[in-house]
DNA sequence: GTTAGCACTCATTTTTATTGAGTGCTAATT
DNA sequence: AATTAGCACTCAATAAAAATGAGTGCTAAC
């Protein structure tokens, strides 16, 4: 079968008052509508087409229809290729500045969940060619030395170190110099075991404490180990009934708090982002019931976008919230707070 | 009216029962327990009496009776001095070393949930007497210089501050030599404006930037700036069904979410704590429903405990769940927590 | 190809009955 | 004087029955 014109209106029409009202959408409220002007007899023939085709459900015989996952991955894909119309009226967003990171992120999660009522999560960027930049090792005070590790990106990761033998400031001095001469720009496949080898030999009778330092060094640089998750409005998803029975409520709450499962759903949509970005959809990803990596939210959708600071660094930002969300505020929403951060990043440089 | 024995064991009875099943309690109920050899119409009589002091209620005529606030309070009154039994066969809780605080406490709050079954929340430890221990200051790159604070309890705070114009080492050093003479070993009463003006004038062109590294030791000191708070188990409010009605439920998770709601309860428990601290409770401390700083905690209960680091660093635990939770269970729980933090700090040192 | 008409379906709502746990009170018993 | 048996009564919860109404599919007329 074929997908005319008159089709793709109704199904519209069935999607956006199915959005609105969360209720099954019957021939008649169809036909009220303007603009199309034949009988709600005439609109059941085609929803029966529509429904053949796998756009549409009927809950139970003699109800009206709801979006399929297939509709409403029709509409959305529909909906993103139209011209952006101009960012209307929505509501101002403003990122004030942190200067922790952490503190950034929780904001805009926070901010994302408040414009758009649904629940949000943030990813803290992951680096891709992460080189260390600096080290520093400090006396603090008799039995332990704090060592700084800056990587590319301007990540920084302190390690408190304890010693057994107080050391003096020259030392100190040495093992800084030994230890940023030979590690400096370089990434983690770089720092091998005969590097570290050469090193701990240099350090003489400091060799196990320069084991720490380069152990932390290490962690400093894999990224997927700092991977932070910061989410928002998790209470916001009792504002729709068909998510808020107590099985799928906790179900979606939980797994707002195992921030861990969205590793998957971060590497897979940073990867299918940067497949298609020649499409221009401005990275951004819709995720429908099923279609999302992660299990537990075959119930909803989850939209997501990815945002670049400085230096290669892409963090992911994404919005779950029922299928019937309304996908253009929430891609509005999404690409205004991409440019924000964007500027606010240019800016702060 | 007096309360004799055999109220008291009734009122324990009803109390007991009522935190297994969730369902209000009837005389019957009661009466078929053995120890107490007298009729469901005694216990009757003795039932009204309860209500008429205010130990129990009637959720509506002809239904069995359900613990007021005020029977759970007595409840748990008694629980709390009695000597304590053995820790029983509890779930063992392995603390993992983590080297980082933040990781380590997300870990307690998340044990804490999964061993009780109810919601955790865990503090960040306030630091009372914090005073400076060193700072140090590092050209990491052309226009930028790292600050590295380190206060007393081993607290660590980094803080990029960009330059105009690229200084050389030797500048550094001095820097780090002005301030570290100047301020360690303060507080922050102790950092006032005159000491301020006067390191600003020493460090001449540099004043500005010199600014922003006091600006940070300020925030590095001021300990509510860096309470954090560690949830876990939200979920777990939906295991008990007079908590997981819509309203109740989602006001309660926000209530998670919004940590800066726990600053009341933290600074508030921690001082009630300090009061009765020779009443040797173990620092636990029960709020039942409205008791609870938290208004939005009026249907649940919220036990905490304190838990100590080194150098004064306190910080708060707590447990939310229904009025109903396992009291003993939870204090027990907490109280194995404290000590685990307490050895485990004790093998770091 | 479109529409009016109609019988039919079925979730939802409303109504009515039924059940049963539990009470308070009174009078008998210990 | 305290305890208990007995009984009428209350009321949430459950079940069963009836009414409602939105919506459908199909057929026949336009």
């Amino acid at each position: 079968m074929e997908m005319n014109e008159r089709k793709t209106k109704i199904l519209e029409a069935i999607i956006k008052n199915y959005l609105e009202t969360g209720e099954p959408v019957g021939s008649r409220t169809i036909s009220k509508l303007e603009g199309l002007k034949v009988s709600p007899a005439t609109i059941r023939n085609e929803m029966s087409d529509l429904e053949e085709m796998g756009y549409i459900l009927q809950p139970h015989t003699s109800s009206g229809r709801i979006p399929s996952d297939k509709g409403y991955r029709f509409y959305v894909d529909r909906m993103m290729s139209e011209k952006e119309k101009e960012v209307s009226d929505m509501k101002d967003m403003v990122v004030q500045k942190a200067d922790q990171l952490s503190e950034l992120l929780q904001q805009v999660s926070k901010l994302l969940a408040e414009s758009t009522n649904y629940a949000a999560m943030v990813s803290s960027p992951q680096i891709h060619h992460n080189k260390l930049k600096f080290i520093q090792l400090s006396k603090v005070d008799a039995n332990s030395v704090l060592a700084v590790i800056v990587v590319e990106g301007n990540i920084i990761k302190n390690k408190m170190i304890p010693v057994e033998e107080e050391i003096d400031q020259d030392t100190i001095l040495k093992l800084n110099l030994l230890l940023n001469t030979h590690l400096n720009g370089l990434s983690l496949e770089e720092i091998n075991l005969g590097l570290i080898t050469l090193i701990k030999e240099r350090a003489g009778i400091h060799s196990e404490m320069i084991g720490s330092v380069i152990d932390a060094v290490a962690e400093a640089i894999r990224a997927d180990e700092d991977l932070e998750i910061y989410t928002s409005g998790a209470n916001n998803i009792f504002r729709y009934p068909e998510l808020s029975d107590n099985q799928k409520a906790s179900e979606i709450i939980s797994t707002l708090e195992e921030k861990n499962q969205f590793e998957e759903l971060m590497s897979r949509s940073l990867s299918e982002i940067d497949d298609k970005l020649d499409s221009e959809q401005h990275g951004i990803q819709v995720y429908i019931g099923n279609e999302s990596p992660i299990k537990s939210m075959k119930d909803c959708s989850v939209v997501t976008a990815t945002y670049e600071l400085e230096d290669g660094m892409k963090g992911m930002m994404s919005i779950i919230g029922p299928k019937r969300m309304d996908y253009e505020k929430v891609a509005k929403t999404l690409k205004k707070l991409q440019e924000e951060l964007d500027t606010l990043y240019k800016k702060k440089k």
